[in-house]
RNA sequence: GGGCCUGUAGCUCAGUUGGCUAGAGCGCACCGCUGAUAACGGUGAGGUCGACAGUUCGAGUCUGUCCAGGCCCA
């Protein structure tokens, strides 16, 4: 009996209700916007309400460790888009790890103190009103106050940004991350500081640093901006003192000499470093000349000349003598108005002989200027280079605040410097001084948070030397850093330009402040003694951290030195003061250093204060560190430096950097472009986006428009449909545990499709070992459409539909099916966490009760324990061939229907004389294959031979049934009917 | 200004050591199916490989210069 009935129109029977029709409760529609927070209160409560992460790991327990250490956001703001494409690959490798059967512990953290934090918690209490209670407070009382805002201020932002981490479905202990303000952390901090300073890497020294004038503080080179600036540029005459000596260098004999007395002409785009300058530089191999320029004399570049004075718009321009830069070497000159060489005010003693006076230096150009370069070696890196070749102090006259000290003269002391530019360009212009003065674009550096113009500037710094020997064996940072990244190949870098980019840094990188003039941060336990000296060695650093450990870096400000330096003892350290080791200074004369830690060197030194001490030691070097290319200067390198002094090598195997986001034109994104990532989340929901991620070559800069988000919807539309086709195939069928193939013969469809599907488990899993998640992406795209969704479920449509609902053919495509969904959820999870889970759980039927069955807790698919026949790819391209002819016979022909069709392909040597012609019929989409000993590809009109009502197939076993119906014997069969 | 990197169809990307008419997906156009249907299948049109020189029998691939863009630095 069948239930059919009957077709209206024509009185034949209707079959589609007797047919396997697809039946999934797995929606088209994902709804990933509801749906994903649910997956995730799901994975909550899992390993016992510890949640999805923790569950992995219990999982995972006892397996090979992969040890991947997060890098730190800094704790302020939403996440955005960089936020997204850092994070979500963070996650791809620590699911992708885990699938793999790695035990994959992953702690997240923030980087929590520093300037931008205070910054804008000091704006906040400003403009709250109650900045103005802190002033009556000690330096220590105010410091400790302004902490604790910073302190809630923070705790408020990583709760904001962890929650929006966890939204993304990134597993990681966000139970117990690490941040850079707890005290546990902090020791670990400090640890690697005493380290460092038992190596005699750091010492304490006067020297230019970028220096905020705002917020009054030395910046690093990580806090500084380049943005464009107009300034005042200076073509300034300094009269030579000895104007025979200038003629003498010149060649020029006394008949010769003209009246006038020469100047060098010196070029700068700081007027106000001026009353700083302590000499002029020139190089010894570039020509220089002396020019008569409309009546005056002056020493400039020859290559400089038509440049300089185009510029002024000089008339008169004659050059009367060239000489060599050598050759000017040592003559000296008088300062347009300063008459004696000032002193430091803090050195009255200073030695002022060598000053004023020509020397050479390397850097000097002749792109810009006149080829002479003032110099003041208080307010530039390189003119401080000079000064100590030169022996001229290091005289800085700028305060903290910007303005003049007293050893300037009247008119400029206690001015801003700022203002002094204009007012020094008058002055020089007024005394005739002035060559040509102009207003011009250039990119300075500016302080990153106030956006205000940086000066350099002399102050009293805490370094850590790149260039000193180490006392353990002498070689210096820079020399193991060059050696562990270069040649001995101790890092692997991806991409592999990596380790051009980070030796080309280090190379180059000068010795690294690591202090700040702030209070949100980490005390550098220094002690000043009566002397005046600073004191700070291993023992006492360790000795202050075990005060700190306990009660956290506040105690620095809350407790007198003597309490601070409890566990010291002089006696027993063999670099501590004469003056402590003998008694004659005790704890209570000291007094407290001010500076905190550059905040870099707190997360450069996270491999120790995280990894070492939360694994007792195991965990050094560390896999893998994962950040922006912008880290081979920061993070990686600051990093690098500390583990090479403290342990001597690097704390990282492998370097993985990603681009940056760009606009869809590759430029630079702006800001409030970056800002939308919540609406993001509302809008495609979180699968997309990670599938999005995961479709990037992220080595280079990635481009991100809204565009590109709905093509990834699309796409994942694509994937989900395909899940979805698997299921809704497999509603009645029961899954078994260990599915047996052994019976499948090797040129069937489904040793093929298995076939496949086993190369796609080695390649996608190898793809994502080596952390091409992008290759992934395409594998397991191309697999769902084109394998599966164009091949092989096109061509088993039929014998789902139509075949007796527990006949073997289809109960065997069937166990296929489970096969490949199930293994398709399991490659993709890594990506599409809730998508895949949903599909898993759908395939397994798991009750909405059952909330542990997780695909996040399997691995990667095993391959199928089956032979796929050899001839299957030469087969595919004869098929290919076949189709191709069938196609051009259609559309040349008034057939439309491919089932109309029948296929003839050669094959004379009997190569495929095993495979199955209803298979390749299938395939083909047509009714009818068979392989012919011809050698031309025939294509046959099967119009004149019954179609079956059923499957619409023509077969020469079509005929009419007790029901009236045209049927094949396997329809009729399927049906009961004879 | 310097270091590192990028520039291949409208878009996103492949193109091993230089070697057959430069590939894929998306998008687009057209066709089929209407028993995966806010789906599915098929066919096709799109490229002076950033520009200009050079090396070579031969260059998307190697070299140089330039242009555009990114990161880092000055």
């Amino acid at each position: 009996m069948t239930d059919t009935t009957t077709d209206n129109k024509t009185d034949k029977p209707n079959y589609k209700k007797t047919l396997n029709l697809p039946k999934t409760s797995f929606p088209m529609k994902a709804n990933l916007v509801q749906n994903e927070p649910a997956s995730l209160k799901r994975w909550d409560t899992l390993a016992d309400k510890q949640g999805l992460y923790h569950a992995m790991q219990e999982t995972s327990e006892g397996r090979k460790r992969f040890v991947f250490h997060d890098g730190p956001p800094y704790a302020n703001g939403s996440i955005h888009l960089g936020h997204l494409m850092n994070k979500t690959l963070k996650d791809l490798v620590v699911r992708s790890k885990f699938m793999a059967g790695f035990h994959c512990p992953f702690v997240p953290g923030w980087d929590c103190h520093g300037l931008p934090i205070e910054h804008k918690v000091m704006t906040d209490l400003v403009e709250s009103g109650k900045a103005a209670k802190l002033d009556g407070l000690t330096d220590d009382q105010r410091r400790t106050a302004v902490r604790r805002e910073c302190k809630t201020y923070a705790d408020k932002q990583i709760k904001l940004q962890a929650g929006q981490m966890k939204r993304l479905m990134t597993v990681a202990d966000y139970e117990d991350p690490y941040l850079t303000f707890l005290p546990r952390y902090e020791a670990g901090v400090l640890e690697v500081l005493a380290g460092l300073c038992e190596q005699g890497l750091v010492y304490k020294a006067l020297k230019p640093v970028h220096w905020s004038v705002a917020n009054e503080t030395a910046l690093a080179d990580a806090e500084l901006e380049y943005q464009d600036r107009e300034d005042l540029s200076v073509y300034v005459d300094f009269e030579a003192s000895d104007a025979t000596a200038v003629f003498n260098a010149f060649g020029l004999e006394e008949s010769d000499h003209p009246g006038a007395t020469p100047s060098f002409m010196i070029w700068t785009t700081t007027p106000w470093t001026l009353p700083a300058n302590l000499a002029i530089a020139v190089h010894e191999k570039f020509n220089y000349a002396l020019v008569r320029v409309d009546g005056n004399l002056t020493v400039m570049a020859v290559d400089a000349i038509e440049r300089v004075t185009k510029l002024a718009k000089s008339e008169e321009v004659e050059t009367l003598a060239t000489t060599t830069g050598d050759k000017l070497v040592g003559l000296s000159y008088a300062h347009p108005f300063i008459s004696e060489a000032p002193k430091p005010i803090n050195d009255p003693d200073a030695d002022t002989s060598k000053c004023y006076s020509i020397v050479h230096a390397d850097y000097v150009t002749l792109e810009d200027g006149s080829g002479l370069v003032h110099t003041a070696p208080g307010h530039g890196a390189d003119d401080y280079m000079t000064g100590l070749k030169e022996g001229l102090p290091v005289y800085c006259p700028v305060l903290g605040d910007g303005t003049y000290d007293t050893t300037t003269p009247d008119w400029l002391a206690g001015m801003s410097i700022w203002k002094a530019n204009d007012l020094v360009a008058q002055r020089l212009t007024e005394s005739g001084h002035m060559f040509h003065a102009y207003k011009f674009n250039h990119s300075y550096p500016h302080d990153w948070r106030s956006k205000t113009p940086v000066i350099f500037r002399c102050t009293e710094q805490w370094f850590v030397a790149v260039d000193a020997p180490t006392k353990r064996d002498g070689h210096t940072l820079r020399q193991m850093a060059m050696k562990s990244t270069g040649d001995d190949r101790s890092v692997n870098y991806v991409p592999a330009w990596g380790r051009n980019r980070m030796r080309g840094m280090l190379e180059s990188r000068p010795d690294w402040c690591i202090s700040r003039q702030r209070s949100w941060g980490l005390p550098i336990p220094a002690f000043t003694l009566p002397s005046g000296d600073a004191f700070m060695t291993a023992a006492s650093v360790r000795a202050v951290n075990q005060i700190i450990e306990t009660k956290g870096s506040d105690a620095w400000f809350a407790d007198d030195p003597a309490s601070l330096l409890a566990h010291y003892n002089p006696s027993e350290d063999a670099d501590a003061p004469d003056e402590l080791k003998d008694g004659s200074v005790s704890f209570d004369q000291l007094t407290k250093g001010h500076d905190i830690l550059d905040v870099w060197f707190e997360s450069g030194s996270s491999w120790n204060a995280v990894m070492r001490r939360r694994s007792g030691g195991e965990d050094f070097p560390v896999e893998l560190y994962l950040e922006g290319s912008d880290q081979h200067r920061g993070w990686f390198q600051l990093s690098l430096l500390p583990a090479l002094g403290v342990m001597g090598r690097p704390p990282f195997r492998t370097l993985l950097t990603h681009g940056f986001m760009v606009d869809k034109d590759g430029k630079k994104l702006s800001k409030s472009a970056g800002a939308a990532l919540k609406d993001l989340f509302d809008r495609y929901g979180v699968d997309v986006l990670r599938w999005w991620v995961s479709s990037l070559a992220y080595e280079n800069d990635v481009k991100v428009d809204e565009e590109f988000f709905k093509l990834a919807g699309e796409s994942y539309r694509k994937i989900r449909n395909t899940l979805r086709f698997m299921l809704s195939n497999l509603d009645d069928y029961e899954a078994q545990d260990n599915p047996d193939f052994s019976d499948f013969h090797v040129h069937s469809l489904h040793a093929w499709v298995l076939g496949e599907f086993n190369t796609l488990v080695d390649k996608v899993t190898e793809a994502f070992e080596k952390y091409a998640f992008h290759e992934a992406h395409k594998l397991l795209y191309k697999f769902c459409n084109t394998t599966l969704s164009a091949e092989y479920l096109s061509a088993v449509k039929d014998r789902l539909y139509c075949d007796a609902p527990d006949s073997e053919r289809r109960r065997r495509t069937q166990q296929t099916l489970v096969v490949l969904t199930d293994g398709l959820c399991k490659l993709l999870a890594p990506i599409l966490c809730h998508t895949a889970d949903e599909a898993y759980r759908a395939l397994h039927k798991v009750d909405q009760k059952d909330k542990s069955t997780c695909v996040h807790l399997t691995g990667f698919p095993t391959k199928v324990n089956l032979e796929t026949a050899t001839a299957w790819p030469k087969l595919w391209e004869q098929l290919e061939r076949a189709m191709k002819a069938a196609e051009d016979t259609r559309a040349s022909s008034d057939i439309d229907n491919p089932l109309d069709l029948g296929i003839k392909l050669p094959d004379p040597e009997g190569t495929f004389e095993w495979f199955n012609s209803e298979d390749l019929a299938d395939i083909c989409g047509v009714s009818r294959f068979e392989f012919t000993k011809d050698s031309e590809i025939g294509i046959t009109d099967l119009r004149d031979q019954p179609r079956c009502d059923r499957s619409w197939k023509r077969d020469t076993t079509v005929k009419q049934r007790s029901d009236g119906g045209m049927l094949s014997d396997r329809d009729a069969q399927a049906l009961g009917l004879d």
